[in-house]
RNA sequence: GCGCCCGUAGCUCAAUGGAUAGAGCAAUCGGUUUCUACCCGGUCGGUUGGGGGUUCGAGUCCCUCCGGGCGCACCA
């Protein structure tokens, strides 16, 4: 029995498959060469799937690395290692190539043993434990409660859940947190502007007004008619606290909508209320970083790499944004995250100095505790024509009409499937379209169509879950091919946690449809009608089964639905 | 002026410092038609904005120039 049989019996719930045992294999040839002194440095021995099949299912640099500790050339050295690793009768071909690559190749019988993993594996299948551990405190969107949430807040919606998931997925400890900006100047002009409308008054020229103004000061003044009856100062208030109750319930709700869950919603009120405020500019005091000067209480955040000090309190005797700001970072490192990421908005970038040295300014690891991630704006177009954002006009779209426009599924997906630091060009005519020139249509049709493969197999009697299962009958180019790309799945998610770009599923998603698609084309998977049931159907029923199984977990990742029919 | 991000095929975008820079759309030619054709294959398309450097190897890292986006409050 070869070592990689015998490892994938011994280890019962492996995560990882044939990837692992194969970078095993050549380690220990690795060492085996540093014991005899042939190296002189030990190498850690990294692998990947080479981008051309013409390489083999895997291959490794290792001898590249190597060579720089040891008097042999590293073709030669390549040669050394391709000699040893012959031996393994899991290996059906090793040769190098190139500089001093060495390509593997796998047998069917090793290569195939996968699918039988990923379907006993499930739901769990992908995950891993690379950042078991670890607490992160993922905080994303972060509006005011005074609009509905627009597109500019949406890419965060989808990356930022995504992202929370797939750090989950790594085995990391996640909450997901959203930030109510409910105090200060905006709030009032916020309850100014209902008012006004509740009155049939023109709204204040620097205060709000979308059609949803007058929608929730119509609905007050409904529920709460004695708010007229109100002195002026206290009416603003009531109006101002009911519409941030709807308005809030309405982010709240949309955000459901849109399958994004928090798991906190943390209100900047709370920060005052419960003295974290005064906590933390106690923590900064001791820590030495804070002075006065003209009258202010300033931060030296310069001294941890911020263009300018910054002001906590200003001469007035008011708090600042930025105090609040302070207060929150070390509110969530109070309640035990190791880690909180900011998602923000490419306008919000000026920030990322500031918060980095408020950590570095309370005594934490400015690299290590804090992670702020600026994501490029999203430019909409419809048919080709830039559709304009303007919250004052009221001219905006918002989460709901793209929900409603697109559906939940394709918005996601689309959000999702870009990296953060591309400024991205939407056009809804093109996600809303159901056809294969649309990503999450082709990923989702994938799923689909394995589900009816696999319905069919039901409905003429076949027990494929409790056939005897030979993966060595699965050698055609395309089922190798697939079930090396279904292999790659888990070493996918601990890339896109630790990297903290969840696109990279949805990419690898695409390239699993891709890879589904052409092995049906090539490879029938039910008998035809004058076949007998074979071996063959039966291990391909399997390979089905593995590749649902992975599209529909790494598509609940991103939050898009694996629908069983299309 | 200073700072951050970006510049890859006609368009939208991929690509841990690795081998011949890849997908989709668009254009064009073909295949399957007994498991979902919302599928598969071929062709066309590139000086990775320009120039220099680092090394076995650069779209990727460093410098510089050009072009685009965003930001530079005792505002929130």
């Amino acid at each position: 029995m070869s070592t990689l049989c015998h490892a994938l019996l011994v280890s019962r719930y492996a995560r990882a498959v044939a990837i692992n045992d194969v970078r095993e294999s050549v380690q220990r040839v690795v060492d085996e060469l540093l014991a005899q002194g042939i190296l002189t440095a030990g190498v850690e021995v990294t692998l990947e799937r080479p981008k051309s099949r013409e390489h083999g299912d895997y291959a490794t640099n290792v001898a590249l690395v190597a060579a720089k500790s040891s008097t042999i050339a590293p073709r030669d050295l390549a040669l050394k290692i391709a000699e040893a690793l012959r031996a393994d009768p899991a290996f059906t071909e090793v040769s190098v190539a190139g500089p001093g690559f060495v390509n593997i190749r796998l047998s069917a019988q090793t290569q195939g043993e996968i699918a039988q993993q990923v379907v006993n594996q499930g739901s769990a299948y992908g995950r891993n434990d690379s950042l078991m551990g670890k607490s992160f405190n993922v905080e994303f969107i972060s509006a005011n409660p005074t609009g509905p949430l627009h597109l500019g807040h949406t890419r965060w919606a989808a990356v930022g859940d995504a992202l929370a998931r797939v750090l989950a997925a790594a085995g990391a400890d996640v909450t997901t947190e959203f930030y109510i900006n409910d105090r200060g100047v905006q709030m009032d002009k916020f309850g100014e502007s209902v008012m006004a409308a509740s009155w049939g008054k023109a709204v204040p020229e620097d205060g709000y007004h979308g059609g949803y103004i007058l929608d929730l000061a119509a609905r007050i003044i409904r529920e709460h008619p004695e708010f007229h009856q109100l002195p002026e100062s206290e009416q603003m208030v009531a109006f101002r606290e009911e519409s941030y109750a709807l308005q809030l319930q309405q982010q709240k709700d949309v955000l459901e909508l849109f399958r994004t869950h928090f798991d906190v919603w943390y209100s900047e009120r709370k920060l005052y209320d419960s003295g974290a405020v005064e906590r933390a500019q106690t923590r900064l005091v001791e820590q030495g970083h804070v002075y006065e000067f003209e009258g202010a209480l300033w931060l030296r955040t310069s001294t941890f790499g911020d263009d300018k000090d910054r002001v906590l309190i200003k001469e007035n005797g008011e708090r600042t944004y930025f105090a609040a700001d302070t207060a929150y970072y070390l509110d969530k490192r109070t309640r035990g995250f190791d880690t909180a990421i900011y998602l923000l908005g490419a306008d919000h970038h000026g920030y990322v100095n500031r918060l980095r040295a408020v950590a570095a300014c309370a005594g934490d690891d400015m690299d290590e505790n804090i992670e702020i991630l600026i994501g490029q704006l999203v430019k909409i177009t419809r048919g080709g024509v830039e559709v304009k954002l303007s919250k004052r006009s009221g001219q905006i779209v918002t989460l709901e009409e793209l929900v409603e426009e697109v559906g939940v599924d394709a918005a996601r997906y689309t959000l999702a499937r870009y990296p953060v630091d591309t400024p991205l060009v939407v056009d809804l005519e093109e996600i809303a379209r159901k056809a294969n020139d649309n990503p999450v249509f082709y990923v989702q049709y994938a799923h689909a169509r394995i589900a009816s493969v696999l319905r069919n197999a039901h409905d003429v009697g076949v027990d494929w879950r409790n056939s005897e299962f030979s993966p060595e009958l699965l050698d055609s180019e395309q089922e190798n091919e697939l079930l090396g790309v279904v292999e790659k799945f888990p070493a996918v998610i601990t890339a896109a946690a630790e990297l903290r770009e969840p696109h990279r599923v949805a990419r690898y998603l695409e390239e699993l449809a891709t890879a589904y698609h052409r092995f049906y084309d090539a490879c029938r998977v039910l008998p035809r009608s004058d076949e007998e049931l074979s071996g063959v159907h039966i291990a391909r029923l399997w390979v089905c089964a593995a590749t649902a199984q992975t599209l529909a977990n790494g598509l609940d990742l991103l939050g898009v639905s694996a629908p069983a029919k299309m």
